[in-house]
DNA sequence: GCCAACGTTGGC
DNA sequence: GCCAACGTTGGC
């Protein structure tokens, strides 16, 4: 199947791109979205490629590129007890909620903000610059992926 | 911090 | 199966 490309929001007091450039690799545990789990579930595949997005964020925005490096696997946080992802009706027999690994791939010099992309032309369709889309994992289509990435590679520092 | 938009829950 | 109530998300 070709690359496809995704984009992941996280809020920066949960994990940012450098927390991801330090790790190099984490885990996407949390996910507590039927449609946003099924993407990770199903449909992605090691290599994909990931915007990065942070959300409540000033601003909120695409701060960096990850990559798919382990594809849908049970999100065993949802069997620990007493862990805020805990979740009773995840079995281990029957795991509800599921999760992938990430690799960092690259941290823009600054954040792509919301508003810039809502003003792109060819963004227009673009799941995260519409009112309302609160999807925490959402698929982008290759020509979205690459419009922003080279929106991200000419931002620097003094333009936010 | 506010609040609109959305997803989920649960009574009926 | 409907839909009101509730909790959460996330831009601003």
């Amino acid at each position: 199947m070709a690359k496809q490309y995704w984009l992941m929001k996280c809020e920066p007091s949960a994990y940012t791109i450098d927390d991801l450039e330090r790790d190099r690799q984490t885990c996407w545990e949390g996910v507590r979205n039927y449609q946003a789990r099924n993407f990770m579930r199903d449909d992605m595949k090691v290599g994909d490629r990931v915007l990065f997005y942070a959300s409540n964020a000033d601003p909120s925005g695409v701060t960096g590129i990850a990559e798919i490096s382990k594809e849908g696997y049970p999100d065993h946080f949802s069997w620990k007890k007493a862990h805020k992802y805990f979740d009773a009706r995840s079995k281990k027999e029957k795991p509800l909620w599921y999760m992938v690994d990430i690799d960092f791939v690259e941290r823009f010099n600054a954040t792509v903000p919301l508003f810039l992309l809502k003003s792109i032309e060819g963004l227009e369709q673009m799941l995260v610059t519409k009112k309302g889309s609160r999807l925490s994992v959402q698929p982008v289509t290759k020509n979205e992926f690459e419009i922003v990435v080279r929106l991200g590679r000419t931002m620097t520092a003094q333009t936010t």
